[in-house]
DNA sequence: GCAGTACACAACCCATAGTTGTAATCTTCC
DNA sequence: GGAAGATTACAACTATGGGTTGTGTACTGC
């Protein structure tokens, strides 16, 4: 379910972002209310980071948490009772052709017939 | 973008993830290669889990990470293609009833009448 | 040249992650 | 009822590594 990212991988993204957001290490720092040492460290994953560092540095760069654990850009969703109940409805047809055609009337469902 | 999860509901988080997925603490320990005494902690949040941690534990009861930063239980679904292409339809129909028929359609679709 | 900014690296320190130990709690079964 | 077994709770100790200070380097522009 999601693979590790490591402390190394997460710290590169952190360095992309901050640079992304024209933030120096030091600005950053201050942003946690830590050394820009520190920042080096968490780039570098010479450190660790914990979860409430991590919640930090996410809310200064103006990103997401989940930004950092997401190693590809994969489509999370969030879906309404309705959107996840359609959901597991659809899934349980095993059916592709059948599957298919439930696509096409769903999407045309608003078209007119030329 | 997205609200601080304390160390204390992430631990929360985590012990009813854990009964959900019938483990004791000290299963789900020996699972991340710590004491059960160390779970108890998370679960307290007496400490504060780093970034390792959260996706061992994750991967051990089955879940996302972005999981435990969702304060609400808001479902956070991966998607393939096909379902993302359904839901998108889905959405595009603003008529309420005709949604509920195709709900029922796709979740009778399986159901052999009686 | 020098002053200022941004980053890298080393060595030290102490908070706290993680340990061990004991005890409370709740079963189940005879 | 209580013995035996798991599961959880709480306290005290240990030591890793998170976080600091300090120094050095590279790149600006004046």
């Amino acid at each position: 379910m999601g693979d590790m990212v490591s402390s190394r991988e997460i710290g590169l993204k952190i360095k992309l972002l901050r640079q992304q957001a024209g933030l120096s290490q030091e600005k950053l720092a201050e942003m946690i209310f830590l050394t820009f040492q520190q920042v080096q460290k968490y780039e570098s994953g010479q450190t660790t980071l914990n979860i409430l560092k991590l919640q930090q540095i996410a809310e200064a760069l103006q990103v997401s948490v989940t930004e950092f654990f997401s190693s590809e850009p994969t489509k999370h969703v969030r879906l309404s009772m309705e959107e996840d109940q359609l959901l597991h409805a659809f899934r349980r047809i095993k059916n592709t052709e059948l599957r298919g055609c439930i696509l096409k009337l769903v999407g045309n469902i608003n078209k007119r017939t030329k």
